[in-house]
DNA sequence: ATTATATTATACAGGTTTGTATAAAAAAAT
DNA sequence: ATTTTTTTATACAAACCTGTATAATATAAT
């Protein structure tokens, strides 16, 4: 996920800056501000770069984004999700990635919710490159979780007639409901809550 | 809601626009494109009229947004939350606004969500009149929940331990993520199912 | 018809954005 | 040390945005 191949030069001025510290900026400012509205000119401008050596490095806004999105994607709570083998609990996983996230986002000074849904919300059904990536990234997101839900049946941690489908997307609704409830400032209080609920409701046992 | 004293006027040419109209174009204008992205020029542009006029019948974009979020908000299916009364059963009015909105998602051609989560997802947090005013509206539709939970568990059609505070918060959720739901494309039925589910396991009936 | 009043047309200044183009600078390779 | 290669600095044009200011226009009131 990191640049490696990406460094190979042969000669030349090399960078003034180092392009993994310059995603995770970069990161922030889309965090920050959404997609659409912040500028090029702005992100060379807050990393101190000129636009030609932003131009040099990445070939558009849209490249810079899909950067930051990798880096963000990695380091999200609901990753332990795509870790779960066959055969192991899932209810454990689940409450641990809630539990997380509730104490994450309420950690962060900052309100900012979970960059992922933000920038879905705002570019959702967008008939843009953008657009049609983010909807594949929340696909793919709903696939593992229907796939866990149907795990979690078989290994009888849910009742046998639960449809998974619908779980898998209530469980999206969710966490996108989540992650607007702690931008909008709740407290980790009212947000494990809302987390120890919604599993229970949906079938789980929780600690 | 309508201007009715706005225009108690007394001499002079008359506008050339109708300003109710205006302010429904003005919505959708904001609904596609979002409060940031959409310029005060733009929006003058598309309703055919001189940023002169537009200056001179609304202050700032802002004040256009407020009108069009104030029209949005009148025609809204939760709107029925707040007409019903003590003594009212409440479980049915939650399944008739679930369903109706289930059904109007999808069935706009341009899949757009709630235009008040769509506003409050991309401005929620913002230290702004703006994202401050959202911010209050949906504590205001909060606090109506809240209300009809807190009834519902009188009226037994809850169970008695229901926390109502989190149940609202749910509920809230639910809303915001059905919302990004739709904007994503999810067909009526899958809208559907996940209504009736999510009604099911916060504890009430459906038909 | 004249006056008062409100709306619209037009123009301007100052700012931002994007994309490109050209020259200067820095280091690696020979 | 010279050449090669890449990054940076600077500049430009064209487009857009905002806010304001001034003149033209259209109607109600007298």
């Amino acid at each position: 996920m990191t640049s490696l191949e990406d460094d190979k030069r042969s000669a030349g001025r090399p960078r003034s800056f180092d392009r993994d510290q310059l995603i995770e900026k970069v990161m922030h400012l889309f965090w920050d501000r959404g997609y659409r509205d912040l500028s090029f000119n702005e992100i060379a401008t807050a990393t101190g770069l000129t636009r030609a050596s932003l131009y040099n490095s990445f070939k558009s806004k849209e490249a810079l984004f899909f950067e930051a999105l990798g880096n963000y994607s990695s380091s999200t709570p609901d990753v332990l999700f795509t870790k779960v083998k066959d055969g192991e609990p899932v209810g454990p996983v689940f409450y641990q990635v809630f539990a997380h996230a509730a104490k994450l986002r309420a950690s962060e000074e900052k309100k900012r919710g979970c960059f992922t849904v933000n920038c879905f919300a705002e570019l959702a059904g967008d008939d843009t490159v953008v657009g049609q990536e983010l909807a594949n990234l929340m696909e793919e997101k709903r696939a593992v979780i229907v796939r866990l839900i149907n795990q979690a049946v078989r290994q009888k941690e849910l009742p046998k007639d639960t449809d998974a489908e619908t779980t898998a997307n209530l469980v999206m609704a969710f966490l996108s409901g989540f992650s607007l409830f702690s931008k909008g400032g709740a407290s980790e209080k009212t947000l494990f809550s809302m987390c120890t609920s919604f599993l229970q409701q949906i079938g789980f046992q929780t600690p």
